[in-house]
DNA sequence: CGGGAGGTTGAACGTTTGTATAGCATCTTG
DNA sequence: CAAGATGCTATACAAACGTTCAACCTCCCG
């Protein structure tokens, strides 16, 4: 592992977990174990080192996207109930644990960022494009508005990426960790499928 | 109005617009037509006014929740679909149009502090015990895990709220303005409502 | 009318920030 | 082995930050 790389995995933990703006760069370049002039050296600027993490965050999803068009026969063997654990849980399982990625993707979603739009339309294409060839193969009734349907279960999932420690407050159990997860794909199947309203009204 | 409530509502503005790390006391103070020691005087420090602003908001949120509890029946007397379209919705419609609130409530949900925990918690329990009357009531169909159903449905309004630049985006229309609500409520209502999926596989 | 309390300002202070620069060490290459 | 590139550090600096402070203005109350 190269100084350069060390610098980088720093940063993007650091952001992940206080912001952009709240880390400095002495404090990344402690974190990585290297002075404060090769943290510029390397990445010209603060903004700069932003960027490169930026991009690196983007490729992993852009990994996992690239894998799930590869092989969609992982995700239609899969039954609904566990489909419906959804891209949250798949990018948990894709990522190392503990990884810092998810909470750097959260305040790259919300940062109103070019990446983090970026990031957000990819991620909307393959849903759409995940659903039609779901719907097609039978597993899922036709929508009457298959972008909203799309968007509507994509945001679902990222949802519990970004509230998953509200969620872990309120729950007592990580929707994320092996426990919680079971739970929640439990009930999600089940409103996917049956639904949550009655007919009647 | 008075200066103290300019200097608030200006940082309520900035500090969803750009985070508060981002924004400095002079251009809260500038926009708020004061000079940067007038903020220090009437709040302490500038946590001191991010305290304040953090109470503020979380005082409207209590204010819209204490309404929906106080008057039920203008829920419950409302059809599946449109509750459907849920809190986020409520919460919309209870500001004024263009409130700074959703985008501060976004980034104080996502911040990690004591008050967006707080805040998060109440909602949740509001979503929880609404769910028990709708169910109650036969409106839905009873869970087999109650806490988790109230979870996911409070984070699907959520997220169109959290997520709604980037909904806008990719759908074309705003989610949450006039034209988009009515795609969204039909979609999520069909959904919650007949579910998604099929139930051979 | 007098005087104190609170609202408000502008300048100043010390700190911290991102970044530039000069130099040292290490390695590669001809 | 010479020499230049590269990785890396330590120091320095200007700018911007949050905050302090002394002074001024404007009321209100006695």
């Amino acid at each position: 592992m190269t100084a350069r790389t060390h610098i980088r995995d720093a940063a993007l933990a650091l952001f992940a977990e206080r912001g952009f703006d709240a880390v400095t760069v002495r404090q990344i370049a402690a974190a990585a174990g290297v002075s404060a002039g090769l943290v510029v050296h390397h990445f010209g600027s603060k903004q700069g080192l932003r960027e490169v993490v930026d991009e690196y965050v983007s490729s992993i999803v852009d990994e996992l996207l690239a894998a799930l068009e590869a092989d969609p026969a992982a995700a239609l063997a899969a039954d609904g109930a566990q489909l419906s654990g959804g891209l949250g849980e798949l990018l948990i399982g894709f990522l190392p644990a503990g990884s810092a990625v998810p909470a750097y993707l959260r305040r790259l979603l919300l940062s109103g960022d070019t990446a983090g739009r970026t990031v957000f339309r990819r991620w909307y294409d393959a849903s759409a494009a995940m659903l039609a060839r779901l719907t097609e193969a039978g597993f899922m009734r036709a929508s009457a508005d298959p972008p909203v349907r799309a968007a509507f279960m994509l945001i679902n999932d990222l949802a519990v990426v970004l509230l998953r420690d509200h969620l872990t407050d309120v729950l007592g159990v990580d929707p994320l960790g092996p426990d919680g997860l079971r739970r929640w794909s439990v009930e999600v199947a089940a409103a996917y499928t049956r639904g949550v309203f009655t007919t009647e009204a």
